[in-house]
Order: C-alpha cells, then sequence, then structure tokens
DNA sequence: CGAGTATTTGAAGATCATCAACTGTCGTGG
DNA sequence: CCACGACAGTTGATGATCTTCAAATACTCG
C-alpha cells in the first residue's frame, strides 16, 4: 500500500511533489543523514523515498506490521494507543525531523495518523542495516533517539501520574512551544496546535471539557494572552 | 565512588562475593553477552564489573552524570523523576535481566534505587564502543531494549492516563506477576511486590490509602486470595 | 447558507484525595 | 526473649477536582 510518493504536495510549498533531493531536505541536519559520509549518502539518496500522508490517514497502525523508519519531512503525526473498549490515549506527537519505527516490528506498539497533510522520508529496515555496516554512527544515531524518545515518555508519566489539570495544560503548551512555538513580538510566543482539543485531552489524560474550562480559566487570569482554536499566544517565558 | 564490588553478597546466595565468571551468569542469556563471540566475550569477561548495591541506595541520580550501562544480575530498582516541589513519580521498576543506562548522558534523566540488597554487573560504555565495533550485534541488542522500554512507558502512559484506580491495580499486578509471579500451586500465582505501598502508588499516579482500600476491595470480592506486605496471590490469569 | 463537527459553558455527581486515627510489623536493645 | 519505638499499612469521614450529562455556540466545508 505505501507507494504513493508522487503524489502533489498540495497546500505544503515546503514539499515539492518530486523526489526532491536530500541537498534541499529541510531536516536533514536533524535526521540520520547527518551521520553519513558523501559515498554513504548517495546511497541513501537512491533507497531512500518519500511518501505524503493525508490529514487523518495513519501512516503506522497499531497491531500491524512495520518495515520502514520514517522521518517526518513537513506536518506533523498523532501517536496513539487504543483500550480494548474503546477508550484512547494519544502518547505523543510528532514534528518535523521526527522519527518513527526505529525498529522492525511484527506489531507496531502504535498508531501514527497525520494531523495535517504531511510528508514522510522512508527507509526500509533492511537497507538501513546495510548502510549501519559502513556507517555505525546511524545506530548510534537510532540509540540516542531512542533515549530522547524514553526521556519524553517519562515527562509524560510524571505529568500524567502527578501533575493537576492546570499544570497538565501548562506543561503542555510549554512542550509544543519548545517544539514549534514561535516569537510574535518581542514579549510574546505563539503556540500552534495542529491537533484538535480531542487529541490535547487524550494526551493530558483530561476529558475535553476540563481541558476546555483549563484553557478558559488561564485566559482569564492572563497566563493565556489569545485563545483561538488552533493557537495560544503567550507572555515569553522567563 | 563507584567501585565496591568485592564487598560480601550478603544474604543473596545467588550471587557469590567474588567476581564470579560469566560462564555462571544467571541472565546473560538474557543481555548483550547473548551476542558476543568467545573472543569479544573474553574481553567483555575482563572489563565488566559486579557492584553491590544495599537497599535504597541510588545506582544512579537524577541529574547526575552517567557513564555505564548497568545489567541487573540479581535484585530489584526503582526508577523515580522528582517535581521541583518534591513529588514523586515511580517511572518503572527493574529486575533480573533488565538494563541501566543505555547510553552515556551528562545528566540523567531519573533515579534507579535499589528496593533490595542488589547486584549489577556494569559496562562502562567507553569499552562498550570498542566491542560494539567487533560485535554490531551489541547495538542492535541496545536499540531493541530501548524499544522494549519505550513501549513499556507507553503501557504506562495508557494506565496513567486512562485507566480507573482499580485497573490501575490489576495491571499492575498483572504486569509484576509476568516477570517475576510464580505458579503457587496448580490454579494460583504468587506475585511478589519488593517494594513498599507507597512505591506502588507513586507509579500508579495513586494516592497511598487508595491503593490500600483498592486493594481491600480486590481482596473482598475474590481477584486477590491473600494480600500479604510483599506479595499478593491471585487465581491463574485464564 | 446549512449540516455536521468542534468547542465552550453549565449543573450535578463520582472518584479519588486529604486529613486523621488506628493497627500491624520489624528491628533493636534491655 | 520480650518490649518498645518507629515506620508501614489500613480504615474512616469529609471534601475537592475532575467527570458526566446536557445544551448552547462557533466554526468549517461543501
Amino acid at each position: 500500500m505505501p507507494d504513493d510518493h508522487t503524489k502533489s504536495a498540495e497546500k505544503h510549498c515546503v514539499a515539492p511533489n518530486r523526489p526532491m533531493t536530500c541537498d534541499l531536505c529541510d531536516v536533514r541536519e536533524r535526521s540520520i543523514c547527518a551521520d553519513l559520509n558523501p559515498r554513504e549518502f548517495a546511497h541513501v539518496e537512491k533507497t531512500m523515498a518519500r511518501r505524503h500522508v493525508a490529514k487523518n490517514k495513519a501512516l503506522m497502525a497499531e497491531g500491524e506490521p512495520n518495515e520502514s523508519l520514517y522521518i517526518v519531512v513537513d506536518g506533523s503525526f498523532r501517536l496513539s494507543k487504543m483500550l480494548e473498549d474503546g477508550r484512547r490515549q494519544v502518547t505523543g506527537f510528532l514534528f518535523r525531523g521526527d522519527f518513527i519505527g526505529v525498529r522492525s516490528t511484527q506489531s507496531s506498539a502504535y498508531t501514527a495518523e497525520a494531523l495535517e497533510d504531511s510528508i514522510v522520508c522512508f527507509f526500509p529496515h533492511r537497507y538501513l542495516d546495510e548502510i549501519a555496516i559502513d556507517s555505525p554512527g546511524v545506530k548510534d544515531r537510532l540509540i540516542a533517539r531512542g533515549q530522547t524518545e524514553y526521556h519524553k515518555a517519562q515527562d509524560h508519566i510524571v505529568l500524567l501520574g502527578k501533575k493537576t489539570a492546570e499544570e497538565r495544560v501548562l506543561s503542555f503548551i510549554e512542550v509544543i512551544d519548545k517544539t514549534i512555538g514561535a516569537d510574535e513580538g518581542a514579549q510574546t510566543r505563539a503556540v500552534p496546535f495542529p491537533m484538535p482539543r480531542q487529541d490535547v485531552a487524550d494526551y493530558l489524560g483530561l476529558r475535553l471539557e476540563t481541558l476546555s474550562r483549563t484553557l478558559a480559566a488561564l485566559k482569564q487570569d492572563g497566563r493565556i494572552l489569545e485563545l483561538q482554536r488552533r493557537f495560544v499566544v503567550i507572555p515569553k517565558p522567563k
């Protein structure tokens, strides 16, 4: 099923519709590519492929096998797990430069769905193993990335296990700000929410209504300056 | 500070007090050692060292640098993170065969403390890197382990984000059972709790009192057959 | 413009937390 | 070996936070 890397890039002007060369890749410096020497890189450039993932489409589904490493080149994803009775926990979000599928698995531990029309670059693990023979740095990078993800998961655990609703919401805004926030004037930051409220609630372990009320209260007392559906504006942190 | 690997093994008869040979190592098959060929293995056996960690002593502390990979040979550990105001979240437990310190870090993301007098085998990362040059399988093993930890963390996230107190307690018993539980007669399982109630509560994101009440209720309705301080007996799962 | 979805707001209720007292267990020393 | 003190764990009563159910409002897309 995965072979639509020739589709048009739609509204994402950052990403052309043809297999553009890695030289122009936005996330190259942040991805495993940074570890490769020129010869290896040429190899990667041949085996690498791109794929568009339409909004709300799954790149990977819980329980399905997965063969490739994906790097988010543009757009964003929601990672989630389901309980048998349908309760859903969002375990994380992916933005440009993030990886999924660090290892080939029989059965994916979670589902990854696009929050918006997105583009990923992917490497089948069998090629990756070949590359790694000459470039051991690649595996180090995967180990490092695995650790980063693990640490994020631990922060998430602390959030869910110990924080109040208000703290959760503030932590969430902070994390997103650090990842994709931008200055908006000298004193404020604009923090985009590429995901709907329900996803945020499911990430924070809160009900939709509680999230909504908490955001409203933060707006009330000025810790959120502007509250919109798809972004908030906050005072620049210290 | 870490060089007391000659101390006596105290009450743990499984682990002699002298740097015993890896041939007799209980967890050898489950650890990275399983990936080594005889020559590499000889090298490991030379660089490897053991260390005792007394009950409640930290093997690794949040914020402190860490240079080594540790493998739990005997005993068990609690992993935890602190919030600035002192709230503590237990993020996991380690048992025989488990690893910590998969990567050398400036500042450890969590604290690891012994739940009982324990023994670890450790490899400084600089030696590990040498070994990995000839045995790429070692790194694959580390990647795999990192993934396993990550998946456990995700299950923990689901537990904290979506489950009720009762479900949390049952899930906890189930996880511990799978890890260190044992048959106790034909119909029942004995599940040890090497950690105090407070640790369990901090792992489950519940208050001590709630945990206690929930356990009592499960005992009440027969889903726990015997409830002791340091273990429970449950009916054998399906 | 209108249907369907996303988000907000309101009121009532449940689960879990808090505060407090009590009981059981372990280890130490007389 | 028993007694005592300290800590671990349990139980009870009350309360807060967050959830649930319900309905209104805002937004998006065809």
